[in-house]
DNA sequence: ATGCCTTATTTCATAAGA
């Protein structure tokens, strides 16, 4: 079984790349993540004549994630409990539920492909340590810990996946130096990291195609991917009895090059 | 060995990404 988490900046500009991509990598199960459209507006249909079935999570603009599968998909959970809200500054209309209250972000998708419990996971950014939206995003981890505990104990194959907008260590980002002071580095992020592990969540490292580092994300400018200017945002958080069956796991650097690419590379894990 | 940002929408400007 095959299984993959991809970040592709937008679904509909990407949708070339990614039937591509369907078709040479052939995962089992795909989790996506920014799909930047909403749940009427994505290509179900072109995914679907490739043997998969989609589940959508999607909103207008930003955010979105979805999970594709070809081994079932049941169960389907559009967000997860608790989940919160982001509390900045005031938003315009379209984004409230009501008066100084926002909608939750299309941020989370699960369900269960092939006898795994599978969440597509798009953490907050975070923008800076002294922004809301940092708060926001440790808030939103504090709030997806309990929800994987408790599925854990139901489902013991289970796999969190997609991007967590943490580099794990300092070893995941190309320069260290550069990001000191920067969100996806911080402590309390990463000790939002450590906490899913103490889960009983493993982080299933994967191979890079080439160099040293497995990073999963290049920035589109200044020419970052041709220097190797990366990080390893991208995760595959797995329990016990999944890790037991990883017979691999690589970066697929291969999508991240030639034309109109996505800016994040795809994770692919093999289990047994 | 790769291409010097890209995406969506409230579009010819702005917000967001990390």
């Amino acid at each position: 079984m095959r299984l993959a988490t991809w970040n592709v900046n937008s679904v509909k500009a990407r949708l070339p790349r990614l039937l591509e991509w369907l078709g040479e990598a052939k995962p089992d199960v795909l989790a996506l993540q920014e799909v930047k459209t909403t749940n009427a507006l994505f290509p179900a249909a072109e995914v679907e004549a490739l043997g998969y079935e989609v589940a959508v999570h999607g909103e207008g603009r930003w955010n979105g994630v979805a999970l594709l599968s070809g081994v079932g998909l049941e169960d389907v959970s559009l967000g997860f409990p608790g989940q919160p809200s982001y509390e900045g500054e005031p938003a315009e209309a379209t984004l409230l539920d009501e008066p100084g209250l926002r909608k939750p972000e299309a941020r989370a998708v699960g369900a269960t492909c092939g006898g795994i419990r599978v969440w597509s996971l798009y953490a907050p950014n975070g923008r800076t340590p002294d922004s809301a939206h940092y708060q926001y995003k440790l808030a939103w981890y504090a709030a997806l810990q309990p929800v994987l505990e408790a599925e854990l104990r139901t489902d013991p194959q289970l796999v969190a996946c997609g991007d967590f907008n943490v580099a794990p260590t300092d070893a995941d980002v190309w320069d260290p130096a550069v990001f000191v002071g920067s969100t996806h580095v911080t402590p309390p992020e990463r000790q939002a990291l450590a906490d899913l592990r103490a889960l009983g969540l493993h982080d299933i490292v994967p191979k890079p195609m080439k160099g040293p580092h497995p990073f999963t994300y290049w920035d589109y400018r200044a020419g970052a991917f041709a220097k190797d200017m990366g990080m390893r945002i991208d995760l595959v958080y797995a329990s016990q009895a999944v890790t037991d069956r990883v017979a691999g796991a690589y970066v697929d650097r291969e999508a991240r090059k030639g034309h109109a690419p996505s800016d994040h590379a795809p994770v692919v894990v093999d289990l047994d």
